[in-house]
DNA sequence: TTAGGATATGAAATCGCTTGCTCAAAAAAC
DNA sequence: GTTTTTTGAGCAAGCGATTTCATATCCTAA
């Protein structure tokens, strides 16, 4: 009826042409069984030049493989999808690794559906051969019941440890931990910590980063200059620090988004950044080096996660990967102007911990 | 050998439970060709017992149709990806109407190869249906040979009138006719305009948007107040309008992006926005309600346009689209802080060209 | 010289579904 | 009551690959 390619050339086409059985050919496309060196070249230059593309669907079907995969997201419950340059930075490092070896992910997002019935639509139809699940959102019993009928998968931006399931995320603590230690280095004492939530998987690992850094800086970890707020994103949280007894000199704010709610909390106060409080984000987001002053934060390698997540997943649907791996990605701190201080990454002191 | 679903439930499975023909099974499933309401019920209650789905691979073999469409975006040359979240949201866009079809998009970035030889890999793998090429950095050679080819094709943020192909695009004259508009109503007399580029597309229609704005309000167009500086962003554009004879006394920017360098450059000058110089952006992207003030700025309605862009494609693979259509998407100011003013949208003057 | 083992190739089944053709039975027309 | 339509369902041939098993050829070793 409709067919996309004007005269599809097929397998038989190039099996004709080079005079020779096609299930030749298929072995030499897929460069296996034994096929003369010979006939190999021919057969590639008959591919050349009848501009030959192995089917697809026909390959999927025989060999059971779509040399697709599933990049999929989930979005909090009643809100819209946010973080949607995250995961576009993610989704394009996914494409780029897949392209390398043949493989093209499908863009999903789980609806009420699929996760009611903890399954997706594009695995029962046989559409993927394995999943890239992104952001923390993705509910543990989904997980579970694709790791149960032993669907490839690969966790980005979640983990969950003692499910032993291949991941990659972030080195919030070594991440938070440099952060703070910055901060330290520029002679804050009081450091605050504000998130949306402490309860959010990957702020607990950077709170957990902050208290490190104070420990080995030698200072007392307060627990009220722990604060969160969730309505606003850290908003409160950040007004509620001002307003104590003793107000930071500084905040770490668990992420960017957080940074700006505290920003905007603290000139609401008429206090002054960096002079009067110094600011550290999380993430460098699209918007950081966009705010007033300019954000000092970590910068997470998003666009790579997507990448090392796509090449882990391809080992694990062709069995090169036995065992699950947990893929810590190291973090950068990106120095801008919200800290004021100029100092450099090279001159202050490294990990130590 | 490795195989997703467990124990594959096949058509012929359904027709063995019904005690029927699997020819019958699939006229059922497709909804096509004279199948008796009585078997119709007791297929669909075999395929429910069973858990049923159909093999898309199979399905794409035997009736050309891969139920997948290709979402491919383009970068510009050497540069890295900007606008993720601009993607980002189409996407979701196209996810969201596509599934309710049982159409997937396929995420891809058009590479150099690609690009030179003016097809993608995607369709010459037969993996998709139709595409949806997104952004202005597509080539019009390569949309042109995906035409000739009679690939359904819908275009998005992107037109080329001339070749008479279906797309869904911003409606870039009016959104700008609108700011340049409030700018006015808010007393300015004098509005510079400024754009990374004027040669973009996007950014060209806004000017004429611009334009007709000022000719309607009475007020000279002026050609000096209208400036680009492709370095920087109009940094540089901005810095020269503040710095000529007589200086605008607000600015519309062709972008958020050029928006916030303008708003760079004005600090730079020591000048207050809004009460010194009145700025407006255009896309309301992430950064928008972030930057200091608050922007305001022309509001885009990007998952809307493709969800869109999705309807039109599955229609026009479907022989439902006659006629190529060119979609104008209306777009909404969104007032913040950056003109001061704060009249509301609705108290301001209609469109009246 | 010949059996035995590599090595290269082919034939044919298969993957799960669609679809054109055929055909019987039921309904409608004559 | 026969003929013609209409309707519902089955048969079987693909779709374009992969893959198992068999086979032909060529070496090498006895």
């Amino acid at each position: 009826m409709k067919s996309l390619a004007q005269k599809t050339v097929t397998l038989k086409d190039i099996a004709k042409e080079v005079g020779i059985s096609p299930s030749t050919v298929s072995r030499a496309i897929n460069n296996e069984g034994r096929v003369s060196e010979t006939t190999k070249r021919r057969i590639s230059e008959a591919i050349k030049k009848l501009d030959y593309h192995p089917n697809i669907m026909a390959r999927g079907l025989a060999s059971k493989k779509t040399k697709s995969v599933g990049f999929v997201i989930s979005k909090r419950r009643g809100r819209s999808l946010d973080r949607t340059s995250f995961y576009g930075k993610i989704i394009e490092g996914v494409e780029k690794e897949g392209r390398k070896y043949g493989y093209n992910p499908i863009f999903s997002v789980i609806n009420e559906e699929e996760r009611k019935s903890a399954s997706l639509q594009i695995v029962k139809e046989n559409r993927v051969d394995g999943l890239i699940l992104a952001g923390c959102d993705i509910d543990k019993k989904l997980v579970l019941s694709l790791k149960e009928r032993k669907i490839p998968l690969v966790l980005v931006d979640n983990h969950f440890d003692k499910e032993k399931i291949s991941c990659v995320v972030t080195d919030n603590l070594n991440g938070a931990y440099e952060a703070v230690t910055y901060l330290i280095s520029l002679g804050h004492k009081r450091i605050g910590f504000v998130a949306e939530m402490l309860s959010d998987l990957s702020f607990y690992e950077r709170l957990q980063g902050y208290k490190l850094a104070l420990k080995e800086a030698g200072l007392n970890y307060e627990e009220n200059l722990v604060q969160e707020s969730r309505d606003d994103i850290g908003y409160t949280a950040t007004k509620k620090l001002l307003e104590s007894q003793l107000p930071p000199s500084a905040i770490f704010a668990a992420n960017d988004s957080a940074a700006i709610q505290a920003m905007r909390a603290i000139r609401k106060k008429r206090l002054r950044i960096p002079q009067d409080i110094a600011i550290v984000g999380f993430d460098n987001g699209e918007v950081a080096p966009y705010t007033n002053p300019p954000l000092t934060t970590v910068r997470v390698f998003t666009k790579e996660m997507g990448q090392i997540a796509m090449r882990m997943l391809i080992g694990i649907i062709n069995n090169k990967n036995p065992l699950p791996v947990k893929n810590l990605m190291f973090t950068e701190l990106v120095i801008r102007e919200s800290c004021g201080g100029k100092l450099k990454r090279e001159n202050f002191r490294p990990l130590t911990h």
